[in-house]
DNA sequence: ATTTGTGTTGAA
DNA sequence: TCAACACAAATG
C-alpha cells in the first residue's frame, strides 16, 4: 500500500496511471465538498491486472462517493403552479426558434414532447421508466413524483408532496403503493388511472373499516370489490392432520390438479422430493408459507413445514374445513382459510361471504384467547398485501 | 398524421 | 442519475 499526497490543484491525471475517470471524478467531487486543496491519497497496490478487475475495482472504490452525503442545502420542493416561470422561452436568435428549442420543465423528472404535451420518466437501475405523457406540466409531475415514491421510498425526492404517514390520506396512499408493484403502479401512471385506483381502494377501506367496527351488514360486505377468488378444493381435516404429525395431506386428486409438484425429483431412491414453498393469504391478508412435497412413503401429497403453526393459530381441530383457493387473475395468489364444522355456538353470527357461510365472534372470548372464529371474514382484501409470486421453487 | 416513447448522448 | 434531442414505433 502507498501513500501519496497530491495537490489537486495541479493534478493531471497521467495516462498510466490506474485512476480511471470513476476515481478521478472521485476526487473531483472530494475536494469540491472539502475545500481542501490537499488530499491523502491512499491506493492499494494491485499488482497485475487485467482491464476488467481494474474497472471493477475501481467501480467498487467509486461508489464510494455516493455514499458521504453531502445534501443539498433543501430537496427541491416547488409549489404548484403558482411559481412564475416562463413557461414558453421566447423564440430568439438569428433564426426562428419556434421548433428547434423544446421547452424544458421546471419539473423532476418531466421532460417536453414535441407537441407541447410532457413526458414523465423516472430512472431505475441506470434505465429510464416511462411514466407517460400528460396534457400539463404539473400533471406530469405529480405522476413522477407518485413514481419516486413507490420507487425511492420515505426519503424521495419529489416536486410537490412528500407524502407523510401522519396525515390519514398520506397513509393511505402509502399503505396503497406499497401493496402495488412498480410495474402496476407504473402502469397505472400511464394508463392516468392512478387516481381512480387510489380512490376506490380507498372507498373500499373506508366502507370495509367502518363495517367491522359496527358489526357489518353481510350484504354490504358481499357487494364489496374484491380480487375474484377461484375455490380450489376444501378438506374436512383429520386428526391426524391437526396432530403431533405436523402435516396436511392433501388429497391426490386435488393436489396433483393444483399444485403440481415438478417431476424434478424423479429420483425414485429419494424418499422425499424437495419440494417447493407456497404461499398463503389467509383472510387477515396474513401469509403462510408452507413446504409442499410428495412422500414416496406414503405415496401422498403434503403440506409440512409451516402447517403446526397454522393449526396452531388457528385452533384447528379435526373435522374443520380448511379451504385453499387461488386469484382468477394472472397472479395466481394462492389462499387459505378454514371454519369449524362443529355446529355453532349461540354467541356465534354467520355471515356469509363470497358464497361461503363464516361466523363471526358477537363477543370477546374466554380467557385463553382462543378464537374459534374464522378469519375468512377479511378474505375481501382487495389489495393483497403480496403481489410476490405465490410459489417459490426450493 | 400525430403522438408516444425509445435510442442515445453528454452533463452533473 | 438525469434531461435534451432525434427519430422510430405505435396509434388513430
Amino acid at each position: 500500500m502507498y501513500s501519496l499526497i497530491f495537490n489537486i490543484s495541479t493534478f493531471q491525471p497521467p495516462p498510466l496511471y490506474i485512476l480511471t475517470p470513476h476515481l478521478v471524478s472521485f476526487f473531483l467531487h472530494l475536494h469540491r465538498h472539502t475545500q481542501s486543496n490537499l488530499l491523502l491519497l491512499l491506493l492499494i497496490h494491485i499488482p497485475v491486472m487485467d482491464s476488467s478487475c481494474i474497472d471493477e475495482a475501481s467501480a467498487e472504490t467509486a461508489t464510494v462517493p455516493t455514499k458521504v452525503k453531502v445534501l443539498p442545502p433543501l430537496p427541491l420542493q416547488r409549489m404548484g403552479s403558482g411559481t412564475s416561470a416562463v413557461i414558453d422561452p421566447a423564440p430568439e436568435g438569428g433564426t426562428e426558434a419556434e421548433s428547434k428549442k423544446l421547452p424544458s420543465s421546471q419539473y423532476k423528472g418531466v421532460v417536453p414532447q414535441p407537441n407541447g404535451r410532457w413526458g414523465a420518466q423516472i430512472y431505475e437501475r441506470h434505465q429510464r421508466v416511462w411514466l407517460g405523457t400528460f396534457g400539463n406540466e404539473a400533471e406530469a409531475a405529480r405522476a413522477y413524483d407518485v413514481a419516486a415514491q413507490r420507487f425511492r421510498g420515505r426519503d424521495a425526492v419529489t416536486n410537490f408532496k412528500p407524502l407523510s404517514e401522519s396525515d390519514e390520506d398520506g397513509a393511505a396512499e402509502l399503505a396503497f403503493l406499497a401493496n402495488h408493484s412498480k410495474a402496476e403502479i407504473v402502469d397505472m401512471l400511464r394508463k392516468h388511472t392512478y387516481h381512480d385506483e387510489l380512490n376506490q381502494s380507498r372507498r373500499w377501506a373506508h366502507k370495509f373499516n367502518s363495517c367491522t367496527a359496527m358489526k357489518r351488514s353481510p350484504a354490504l360486505l358481499g357487494s364489496l370489490p374484491g380480487q375474484a377468488r377461484e375455490l380450489l378444493f376444501d378438506k374436512v381435516v383429520t386428526p391426524s392432520d391437526v396432530g403431533k404429525l405436523n402435516r396436511l395431506v392433501v388429497p391426490k386428486q386435488h393436489a396433483e390438479k393444483h399444485f403440481p409438484l415438478k417431476h424434478e425429483n424423479s429420483t425414485e431412491n429419494n424418499a422425499v422430493s424437495k419440494g417447493v414453498l407456497l404461499n398463503f393469504e389467509d383472510g387477515a391478508g396474513k401469509v403462510w408459507r408452507f413446504r409442499y412435497s410428495y412422500w414416496n412413503s406414503s405415496q401422498s401429497y403434503v403440506l409440512t413445514k409451516g402447517w403446526s403453526r397454522f393449526v396452531k393459530e388457528k385452533s384447528l381441530k379435526a373435522g374443520d374445513v380448511v379451504s385453499f383457493w387461488r386469484s382468477s387473475g394472472p397472479e395466481e395468489q394462492l389462499y387459505i382459510g378454514c371454519k369449524t364444522r362443529a355446529a355453532l355456538p349461540d354467541s356465534s353470527v354467520v355471515v356469509r361471504l363470497f358464497g361461503v357461510n363464516i361466523e363471526a365472534s358477537k363477543a370477546p372470548q374466554s380467557v385463553t384467547g382462543k378464537r374459534r372464529v374464522t378469519d375468512m371474514e377479511l378474505f375481501a382484501q382487495p389489495d393483497s398485501l403480496f403481489k410476490k409470486q405465490c410459489l417459490n421453487v426450493l
